[in-house]
DNA sequence: GTTTACAGACCAACTGTTCTGTTTTTATGA
DNA sequence: TCATAAAAACAGAACAGTTGGTCTGTAAAC
C-alpha cells in the first residue's frame, strides 16, 4: 500500500509538481481513499519526504552492477540522463529539491537523509572512476558537477532549441568529463563501505 | 507601482517559492491594495511572467559592460554565481523555471522569450569568448553547459556538506571551462546585434 | 466624459488536517 | 487450535483556513 502510494506520488511530482501534488489528486491516481493515505503519512511533507526516500534508494545507482565492468565515463553520463535524471522519478526528486528550499518542514525531514545520500552516491562512484590527477577528492568533485550540470539542465529541457541541440550540450559536457576522469583498473578498485 | 509590484514578487518567490507566492503576499510585501496587483496582472501567471520578464532584462549581463575588457572566463563563472544565479532574481528564475515545467499557461507566456533571452545572452556571450576549437558554436554549448551547472547547483546549495565544498565545486568547474574557452583577443571581436 | 489606475469587499473552490467509524490483521493465553 | 482482545489498516465525512479570480466603487488623468 505504502509502494503504491508513493508511486502515485512520484507521478503527481513529475505531472503536476509539488504544489499541485494534493491529497486528492495522489488518492485518485493510485485508486485509494484518503484514509489510507493519511494513516501512513499524517501530513503532506511526511508524505513527499517518504517518497523522496524512497526514490534515493531505487536510484541507489542501477548503472553499475557490482558483477560488471563500469561502464565508461562517457556511457555513464549519457545512461544517467535518460534513465535517472530525466525520467519520473529524477524529475520528481529536483521538485522535492526545490520545494525544499522553502518549506522548512520537508527540508527538516530530508535534509540528513539527502546529505548521507550524496556521500554514499559519491564513495560508490569514487570507487569506480578516479580523477586524471589521482585525487579522490578531484574524482568526487568532478561527478558532484556531472550531477549538478543534469539537474540543472532538466530545468532548461523544456526551452532547449531542439532536442538536438540537448543532445549537443550532453555530449560536449561528456567529452569534457572524459577528459577528466578515466575507469579504474580493476586490480586498484578498494571496497568501500 | 508595476515594477514595486514585481520586486515584491521577486522577493515572495524567493524566500517563499512559487506556490506560496500569493496575492495577499505579494500584497503584503509591497504594501499595496489587492486591486492594484489584480488591476495590472489580472492572472498569477501573468503577475509571475512579467517578473520573469523584468529579471531577465536586468540580468542581460551586468557582468562585462561594453566599455572594458571582458572578465577572464574563471572571474566570469564566479561572479555569475554570487551576483546572479545565487541572488534573490537568480533563486526566482529558478522557481519559475520549474514552475513553467508543470504550468501550461505560465509555460506558454514565457516560452518564447525564455527562447529568445536564451540565444541572445549565448550571442553575446560568444562575440566575446571563444572555444578552443575555435568553433562559434562550441563555446555557445560551454557557456550553455555553465549556466545549467550553476543552476543545478542552486538545488543541491542547501545540501552541500560545507559552504567551502561548494566553493570547491565552483573552483573545478571554473578552472575547467578555463581550459576549454579564452577571452578573444579584441580585434577578433565581430559585433553582433 | 471616457479611460485608466487603484481600493477593497466578496465568493466559490480547494487544501491539509482531524475526526469518527469499519474492517482486517496480529498477538495472546488457555 | 482457537477464541478474543488489541492494534493496525483502511474508509470517508467534516472543517477551518486560504487561494485565485471577480466584482463594484472611487479618484485621477487625459
Amino acid at each position: 500500500m505504502q509502494v503504491k502510494i508513493c508511486n502515485a506520488t512520484v507521478t503527481c511530482l513529475d505531472q503536476l509538481g509539488y504544489a499541485e501534488t494534493t491529497f486528492a489528486e495522489v488518492q485518485a491516481k493510485a485508486g485509494i481513499s484518503r484514509g489510507a493515505i493519511t494513516h501512513h503519512f499524517p501530513t503532506k511533507q511526511a508524505l513527499v519526504a517518504a517518497t523522496a526516500m524512497r526514490l534515493l534508494g531505487n536510484a541507489q545507482n542501477p548503472l553499475w552492477p557490482h558483477d560488471r565492468a563500469p561502464q565508461p565515463v562517457y556511457d555513464l553520463i549519457m545512461s544517467a540522463w535518460a534513465n535517472i535524471v530525466n525520467s519520473a522519478g529524477g524529475r520528481a526528486i529536483v521538485e522535492i529539491l526545490v520545494a525544499c528550499r522553502t518549506d522548512p518542514a520537508l527540508f527538516g525531514m530530508l535534509e540528513q537523509s539527502l546529505r548521507d545520500w550524496d556521500k554514499s552516491n559519491l564513495s560508490l562512484i569514487s570507487a569506480r572512476y578516479v580523477s586524471a590527477t589521482g585525487n579522490r577528492d578531484d574524482t568526487e568533485l568532478l561527478w558532484s558537477i556531472a550531477r549538478n550540470f543534469l539537474r540543472g539542465l532538466l530545468l532548461h529541457e523544456k526551452f532547449v532549441s531542439s532536442p538536438e541541440y540537448l543532445m549537443q550540450m550532453m555530449d560536449r559536457f561528456a567529452r569534457m568529463m572524459e577528459s577528466q576522469l578515466q575507469v579504474l583498473p580493476k586490480n586498484d578498485v578498494e571496497e568501500v563501505e
